[in-house]
DNA sequence: CTGAAAGCGCTAACAT
DNA sequence: ATGTTAGCGCTTTCAG
């Protein structure tokens, strides 16, 4: 084990008493630069680093984001999360915080993991995920004064954000994926969602819908809702494409639709299809970009999980480093909305 | 936030002294039933939690363990540690411990993060992933007396074992593959593997090889080796599959090369080869079993990321609950070798 | 079986 | 600008 090094090991050395290397550290600008200089240099030398516990016991900081790892539910859109939380780990540790883990089965369970977690690694903020309506986590948290910021906009009516959030515009991803196929020569547009009301879905697909609004097309009968499964995905397309509804593209809300549609677009049962219109071959456009996409060739929405996740310590640390009373105060959060990229590859 | 409630105010409540509420905690059998009720049912009512941070100042144990989060490199089979993951957070909190986590880019840096976390955050353990060749982690942990596992072999000659590991066992897995071929009348049968000298991937291949040769078929020629790339798989499948070998099916030794093969297989170029035999279409076998296998119905090799994870918890508890002098002593660590199991899909 | 005292390493006040 | 004092909440001696 390390030798413990102590802040009394290097006052010793440096020939200072330990608040003045305690001010080295925390107050800089106190201390003579000449000092100073003396006492970085017998940190460095001798390797010392602060011990947080006993940091963390004099102010009250444990310099800890918690955030919940989920059991990757469905598979293909669990590499999402994975990207954030690389993301937020390497942006926390920029800043000098490290990433706590936890998991959690539900709102409920969470809330309790947050009481367990406060009282005992006392972490300073929270990251919250998968946020969805009436989400009783942030309330809880809000109630009890605990900093968070929410990877996702607040989705009720209620959402006065009365808390930072970052998120990215899945309304623009979609506008931008149907513009690509307006532009490739395909008129007759579908969009594959999820059951309304889904913040997230119910975004998306309003991308989609204006989009086709604005270029003087009816889109209805075109949208299909189902549960995220590959199977469901592949079911809502042939019954799409089945139609007559002439449609040659679909816009999907996510990779795992988008999978199934292009099985459905490539099944034999549809190949009619694609001999009608030799020009124009079924579309597909995904959400997410995951490395499903990227296997099966299909054009996707990449979020920019970096800069998400950048942006989530950013605020956190904002608040964090803000005074007492600022935090009370409840500044106006400043959310942070990103915009996904469109993925060109073979499926459009 | 949280009002604090410390040990002090549980002994008020239940009219003890401090020290008896700490036995309750930590030595429960030295207390007498009765008392030892009280004080938990006071405790249960103030939701009194013990402060890590003084209960580590203390003790020098944090209870967290720290572990890397990888930058997900090919995508592909970045999904594994995220199962790993999940798995490790759920089996440390029912243990008691946290998982902390941090990144690094390489060995080196790797090695200089334990330096910070060990000074700062003093992390009671670590579980490494991704172990290899002469892997300069594990000397250097292993140097400075600090617990860890790997999740992964030593695969050094010099691979003594110093130190506590679990695994999955590769050749077993290709093995049950392989054999799992024969069954459905494959005889002349692939491997996409990579370039030796690589720990997993020599394992891998040698599952296969040693089943073609117990069933008497030599197995000259029918490997290839490359990068872990969807395209390296194509091609090399392309090209074991174009030539006079016979081969009509593969195991491959990641999913990502599973993938490419598969594109292989169902290529134009190729449909001859599936003409010839209409009775035995060209197999293929991948490894990891990710949400791209499930995506595109690939049968492959499920790794029990789960029981791996609670393996690396239950032996680095083991190490971390012995006495002094047990955990000096090197007492043999025990490893864990899991065996895979195969998910049947379309492709094979 | 229960109580009293000491101190882990650090930093916010207050001296100097 | 630098040094002194006190105490965060807990557990490990040691007495009763």
């Amino acid at each position: 084990m390390a030798d413990k090094v102590t802040i009394a090991d290097v006052a010793r050395v440096a020939g200072v008493s330990r608040q003045t290397v305690s001010n080295v550290l925390n107050t800089p600008d106190v201390v003579r630069q000449e000092t100073r200089q003396r006492v970085l240099d017998v940190v460095g030398e001798l390797g010392y680093r602060v011990n947080q516990a006993a940091r963390q016991m004099r102010t009250g900081r444990s310099r800890l984001i918690a955030i919940r790892i989920d059991p990757d539910r469905d598979g293909i859109n669990g590499s999402v999360l994975d990207r954030f939380l690389h993301g937020l780990t390497d942006s926390a540790a920029r800043s000098g915080y490290r990433v706590l883990l936890y998991t959690a089965d539900d709102d409920r369970s969470e809330v309790a993991t947050f009481e367990d977690l406060l009282g005992a690694y006392e972490p300073d903020g929270f990251v919250l995920t998968g946020t969805h309506h009436q989400d009783p986590r942030a309330s809880w948290l809000l109630d009890k004064g605990v900093p968070f910021v929410t990877f996702g906009r607040p989705w009720g009516k209620e959402a006065e954000a009365r808390h930072p959030w970052v998120d990215v515009d899945g309304a623009a991803g979609t506008a931008a994926a149907t513009r690509h196929l307006l532009d490739a020569g395909h008129t007759r547009i579908g969009f594959l969602g999820w059951p309304s009301p889904s913040g997230v879905g119910d975004d998306r697909r309003e991308g989609w819908a204006r989009t086709l609004a604005e270029a003087g097309i009816d889109h209805t009968d075109l949208g299909r809702a189902t549960s995220d499964a590959v199977a469901d995905g592949e079911a809502a397309a042939h019954d799409l494409l089945g139609s007559d509804s002439g449609v040659t593209a679909l816009v999907c809300v996510s990779d795992s639709l988008a999978v199934g549609a292009l099985h459905a677009a490539r099944s034999p049962g549809l190949a009619w299809r694609v001999d009608a219109r030799p020009d124009l071959p079924i579309a597909v456009i995904g959400f997410d970009d995951t490395p499903v996409a990227k296997a099966v060739g299909l054009t996707s929405l990449s979020q920019p999980l970096k800069e998400a996740a950048a942006s989530c310590v950013t605020l956190l640390a904002r608040i964090l480093e803000g005074t007492e009373t600022a935090r009370a105060s409840a500044a106006s959060p400043a959310p942070v909305l990103l915009e996904p990229s469109l993925v060109v590859r073979q499926s459009a």
